[in-house]
DNA sequence: CAGTATCCGATGCGATACTG
DNA sequence: CAGTATCGCATCGGATACTG
């Protein structure tokens, strides 16, 4: 990337984290996503090569270390404490796109996969239950083939599974794609969905009494969005 | 650009707003340059094309209105609301990057014209002598035909001025470009740089004396730099 | 001066193939 | 699985020329 040409520090700051993705990057991050696998999740649309050399570059300018793993092969990715203070810029960046760009959802941005995973991270661990759970998802507005997702909670761990697991699940919930992508944003209130039925649990009554209190929702769901009047 | 594909805020901002220049022109109509030109002297780098295309995208995604001038030809650009609300997360950007990644600056870096649109936006109002004044840098290290600078006040305008007006300049400041912007960045002291002469100031002594209170410094100044230390 | 249209070269990036 | 190297295309953007 060819440089502003200023001494002014936020084209300093924009010529390290300014380029495409590279924000996204630090997002996942910050939010536990270390692995290079785990951040991919987080970005279905971001191509291997690009996060190869993003990471690389962040980890040239200081911002991100690298850490072999002893358990198995790869690495992770850390951000350093020069990489963590950028938090204010990508909190700051969620609120302001919660407050003012939150339009309708575009199809296309509703992804499973990008949800299940955001849900992944975001459950209250301490109100989980304390025995092994299996946790089905079902999108039924999506073709069978891409509509089920599994959490396998064993606390403290929640794993995310895209095919089924061989146990049966002692929790389903099922609904549409789109309901879920918006009770979870908080563009549509949980309680409603829960008790219209737009959300339907199914399983043992404890655990679908409990569920709904798992769900922390993502980190913007509070940030309430403006009138777009300048 | 191409959608990041994802439901999240921060993807959704960075959509609107995180395409190179796009945060630099924002910053520059934040501090209060609201025509096409000044904006362009505030991002010398930037091609007409590019800056024209930018203010179209961003007023199509209502961050900025474009207002005809009835002075003159040409427009103002003016923040909404939604714009302006960006301001914590360009502050944001130029207190991590002062902090982070000031280094040493590139010579490339020293632009003396940005410098001085930058001074001319930054001086004490109040402070500034009551009578019209002229008022020249001169970057002795710079060659000939770049190194002198003017600012005409006639309060509580200031205009920048690149060839030498009529008059005779009432007050010159002499130094040396980079110790000029490591001063006006707060990387240096400005009483050590003026009581040492590395800022020469010669004219009537009422103005030399006032001169060092005029100078508010850059709005990041006294942000100070961290070590590098992960 | 304040932009806008056109053109052409640079580069960014996705796809594919390859490696530990 | 976790990346990395190569390739070819598409897009971006700078230079130039043009217009109100």
């Amino acid at each position: 990337m060819p440089s502003y040409g200023q001494f002014c520090p936020v084209s300093q700051a924009l010529e390290l984290v300014g380029e495409r993705w590279t924000l996204l990057i630090i997002r996942e991050l910050l939010c536990g996503n270390y692995r290079f696998g785990e951040i991919k999740y987080g970005l279905p649309l971001i191509s291997r090569s690009v996060l190869s050399q993003r990471l690389k570059a962040l980890e040239a300018a200081g911002l991100v270390e690298r850490h072999g793993r002893p358990e198995g092969a790869g690495f992770q990715y850390r951000l350093t404490a020069a990489g963590r203070e950028l938090e204010p810029v990508v909190t700051g960046l969620g609120e302001w796109g919660k407050r003012w760009v939150q339009r309708q959802l575009r199809s296309d941005e509703l992804d499973p996969i990008l949800l299940m995973w955001d849900i992944r991270r975001r459950l209250d661990v301490e109100r989980l239950p304390a025995e092994p759970t299996l946790v089905m998802f079902w999108f039924r507005d999506l073709p069978a083939s891409r509509s089920r997702y599994w959490l396998s909670i064993e606390r403290p761990e929640v794993e995310m599974c895209l095919t089924a697991p061989g146990a049966e699940p002692r929790l389903t919930v099922e609904t549409k794609l789109r309901t879920m992508v918006e009770v979870w944003m908080g563009l549509r209130s949980a309680d409603d969905a829960f008790s219209s039925g737009a959300i339907e649990l199914a399983g043992e009554p404890r655990l679908t009494r409990a569920f709904p209190s798992w769900l922390l929702l993502n980190v913007l769901a509070d940030v309430r969005p403006l009138s777009r009047a300048g």
